[in-house]
DNA sequence: GTGAAAGCGCTAACAT
DNA sequence: ATGTTAGCGCTTTCAC
C-alpha cells in the first residue's frame, strides 16, 4: 500500500505538501508544476488515502450507520439501503448497516456503531410509523427513513431533538388509488386494509367496530389532507410506546383517510362495510371471501400487494376476471409480487430507493454542514424536496436544532403505475 | 470520549499497562490488584476503546465487507445479512454491506471497501449459482454465500484462489419435496421450475425442448446425488460468463435433478410434460393453466413460492382445493409469500439466516486464524459443518490456500415445513 | 511556497 | 513485573 511518505520521498517534498496537493488545498500554496508532479506520482504509485489514518486524525470516518428495525423480514429494505448507499458512495461515504429488533440489541448496535466512529445515523423502520429515537443518538446527525418522529404530545420522548424524516405521502396514496378506481367507473370501492393479525376478525368485519373506526379516521381526513400526520396519534400508537415491533398505523390511517377523502370528493358515500381490514393467511382470505359474497365490490384498493393477493385468489374462485369484471389497485410494498404480478396489478409504487437516496443526501449535508446538490440523483422517480437543516457550529452544538421547523418531515409523492388490473370502465 | 491516557493518568500508570490490562494480556505481567484498579477506573470513566486508533495500529479493522449482487431486488438477502451480522457482532465485528450489479460498480465498491480497511469479504448472490470471484479479492479472506465458485474447467477464472462457500443442498430440496408428495400419494407430480422470462415459452412447454432438457438433467442426477455440482456446468452458465445478472441455473438444475431422482427411486416414470419451467407474469400463468388442463397433475413441486402462486391461482380458477384435490410443495425463497400463505403452503425453507451465520463464523475464523466455536449459534435450524480453512502465515501468504480441498463447498440441508397444502393421501 | 514537527489513540518491542 | 518509546498514516499549525 502506497503511503504519502513514499510519494513525498519519490518527488522530494515533505508529506505535508503531498497532503495539501492530494486534498486539493494547494491553491496558491504549492507551485502548480510541483502539484502536478505530486499528483502524477501518486497516480503512478497507485496511491489511495488510508481511510483509517485519516479518520483518526480528522475525527471523521466518512461512515454512516444505517439502523433499521427488522431488515431481515423486510423485503423492500434493500431498495432503501441501496438508495442510501448509492448517494453515500457518490459523496465518499460508506454504510454500516445494522438491524435491531429489540431495545437491548438496539442499544448494543448503537454503541458499536459509535465506537466504529460513524459520522451520523439513518433510522428506518419496516413500515411507516411514529418512532422514538433513542436518546443516545441525540448528539448525532440523524435522518429518519420511512417513518417519522413521535411528538411529545403523542407520548414520545420529550427530551429528544427533532430529526428530519422522509416518508411516503400516505394520504395521497389512498387518494390517488381510489381516484383511479373512480375514474375507471367503479362505484362500490372496497378498501382491503391493514389489521394486526391477532384482531383481524374484530375491526372492520364486525359492524360496530367498523363504524367506530370509520368515524375516527373520518375526523382525521381534514388534517391529513393538509399534509399533517394528525389523527395518527391514536390509541394503538400510544399503546405501542417503546416497542420496536411492526405497527403500520400511520400507513393504514393515512391510506384509509385518503380513500375516504377521494370518495367524498366525488360524491360517493362510503359504506363502512366496504372496509375490510385484515391480517394475513386464512383469516384474511376468509374475510375477503365474505366481502366478495356479501358486498360484491367493483373496485378494490389494497393496503399492499400482499393483500391484493387475497383479492386475486377470491376473484379466481368466483370466476371474476381482474381488469374486466373488477378493478384492483394495490400499493407495491413487496417487490416480489411485482415480479409475479406486476404487468397485471396497478400499483402505487413506494419509492424506497428514492427515500434512501434523499435521506443520505440530507444526512451528509448535516454531517458536512453544507447543502448538497440533488441534481446528480440518478433515476429519481419522485421529486426531491430541497434539503434544509440547521448546521452544527464548530463546538458541535446544534444550537438551532431544537427549534427546527416541523417541515423537516418530508412526505414524498408516490407514483401510480397503471396496469391491466383496472378496467377502462369497470362495472359488475 | 475517555482515552487510555486518561485512565493511565487517573490510576498513575502508563498507557501501556492500561492497554495490557484492558486487552486481557496482563496475566503474569501486571499485578492483579493493579489490573483490577485499572479495570474499575475504565468502567467508571465509561471507557470504550477507539476502534479507529486500534485499527491504525494493528492493521485490523474488525470490519467485514459484505458484497452482494442485487440486494435491492432480493427480498431474502436481509435474512442472510442478518445472520452474518449476528455472528459478526458476537465476535466484535461489523459489516459493511455493499451491493453491486455490474462490473464497474463491483470494482468501485471493492476498492472502497479495501480503503476502509475491511479484514475480509463475503460474496453473495441473489440466487444460488456459479460465480467468478474478482481477482482483486484474491489476497483477502473470503467466503461465498448462497453460491459457489466456478472452476477453471467451467470457464472460470483460472488464476483465482479457491474460496469456501456455503449453499443450499439443491438436489436434496428437490428430492425431499418430491418425496413428500409421493408419500402423500401423488403420482402425477408436476415440477414448476425456473425459466428465464425471455424464453419461458420455449423450454419445457414445447415437446422437443422438454425432452432435451430432461435428458441433459437426467444425466446429471447421479453426479448431483453424490453432492457434487456436476451437470451445472451447462451451456447457460458458460454463456453467462462474467455477467453479474441473475442466473439460477444451479438451483434449477439441482432441484430438477432431485425431483427426477425421487421419482425414479419410487418407480414413477416422469413424463417430460410434467415439467413446466416458467418465467413470471402472464406467460407463466398461461403455461401453468395449460398444465392444469392438459396434464392434470395431482401434485406440484414449485421452484419457489413465487411460482407456487400460479398454482394457487389456477387451483382457484379450476375450483380445486389445495390440500384436498391437489398437493403443493414450494421452496420458500420469498418470505413475503410466507407471510401470506405460510399456514397453507408446505415449503422447504431456505436457511438464509443460517447460511449468513455460518459464513461469518467461517470468515472470522479465516481472518483470525483460529477455529471458532459454532456452539453458540442461536436457533440454527440446519446443522453447521465444522469450520476449516488454511490459515495465512505472518507474512500474509496463504501458502496452502491454492491447494485447499474441494470440500470447502458446504451444502446445507434445508428443512421441510409441513402445512395443509399437502393432502394426507392426495388423488384426483 | 514549503517543510518540520506535533499528535490523533492505540499497541508492541524494548528497556528497565 | 512495569514503564518507556516508537510509530501506524495522515492532517495541521507554525516557522522559515
Amino acid at each position: 500500500m502506497t503511503t504519502m511518505k513514499e510519494i513525498a520521498a519519490a518527488v522530494g517534498v515533505s508529506t505535508a505538501t503531498v497532503s495539501l496537493v492530494l486534498n486539493g488545498r494547494d491553491k496558491g500554496r504549492v507551485k502548480a508544476a510541483l502539484a502536478e508532479h505530486v499528483r502524477r506520482t501518486a497516480e503512478e504509485l497507485g496511491y489511495w488515502p488510508n481511510a483509517i489514518a485519516r479518520s483518526l486524525r480528522t475525527n471523521r470516518s466518512r461512515m454512516l450507520g444505517f439502523i433499521s428495525v427488522e431488515v431481515a423480514t423486510t423485503p423492500y429494505a434493500g431498495g432503501m439501503i441501496q438508495g442510501a448507499q448509492d448517494a453515500a458512495r457518490r459523496h465518499g461515504y460508506m454504510l454500516l448497516t445494522v438491524s435491531a429488533d429489540d431495545a437491548a440489541t438496539m442499544r448494543d448496535e448503537i454503541d458499536a456503531l459509535k465506537r466504529y466512529g460513524v459520522d451520523g445515523f439513518f433510522y428506518s423502520t419496516m413500515s411507516n410509523r411514529r418512532v422514538d429515537i433513542p436518546e443516545s443518538l441525540d448528539d448525532y446527525p440523524l435522518v429518519i427513513v420511512d417513518a417519522s418522529q413521535r411528538t411529545a404530545e403523542e407520548g414520545g420522548n420529550d427530551s429528544s431533538r427533532r430529526f428530519p424524516s422522509i416518508e411516503p405521502d400516505e394520504f395521497r396514496i389512498g387518494y390517488d388509488a381510489t381516484s383511479r378506481l373512480l375514474d375507471a367507473g367503479c362505484r362500490r370501492i372496497a378498501y382491503i386494509g391493514f389489521a394486526a393479525d391477532d384482531d383481524s376478525i374484530g375491526a372492520a368485519n364486525d359492524n360496530g367496530a367498523t363504524t367506530a373506526a370509520g368515524d375516527a379516521v373520518d375526523g382525521a381526513v381534514g388534517a391529513a389532507r393538509d399534509g399533517g400526520a394528525a389523527g395518527m396519534a391514536n390509541g394503538d400508537a400510544v399503546a405501542n410506546a417503546g416497542s420496536l415491533a411492526a405497527d403500520p398505523t400511520v400507513a393504514q390511517a393515512g391510506r384509509l383517510a385518503g380513500y375516504l377523502a377521494a370518495l367524498a370528493d366525488r360524491g360517493v358515500t362510503p359504506d363502512p362495510a366496504w372496509q375490510c381490514n385484515v391480517g394475513t393467511n386464512g383469516a384474511a382470505l376468509a374475510a375477503v371471501a365474505r366481502l366478495f359474497e356479501e358486498v360484491k365490490p367493483d373496485g378494490f384498493f389494497c393496503f399492499n400487494d400482499s393483500r391484493a393477493l387475497y383479492v386475486y385468489e377470491q376473484a379466481a374462485r368466483h370466476g371474476l376476471e381482474i381488469g374486466r369484471d373488477i378493478s384492483v389497485v394495490g400499493v407495491d410494498n413487496h417487490r416480489v409480487l411485482a415480479e409475479t404480478l406486476s404487468p397485471q396489478l396497478t400499483t402505487i409504487e413506494l419509492p424506497h430507493y428514492e427515500m434512501g437516496y434523499w435521506a443520505a443526501l440530507q444526512l451528509i449535508s448535516m454531517v458536512e454542514g453544507r447543502e448538497l446538490s440533488v441534481a446528480d440523483a440518478p433515476a429519481m422517480t419522485a421529486p426531491l424536496p430541497p434539503l434544509e437543516w440547521p448546521v452544527a457550529d464548530d463546538d458541535g452544538n446544534d444550537s438551532s436544532a431544537s427549534t427546527a421547523p416541523g417541515s423537516l418531515d418530508v412526505k414524498i409523492h408516490c407514483t401510480l403505475i397503471d396496469k391491466e388490473s383496472v378496467a377502462p370502465a369497470a362495472g359488475q
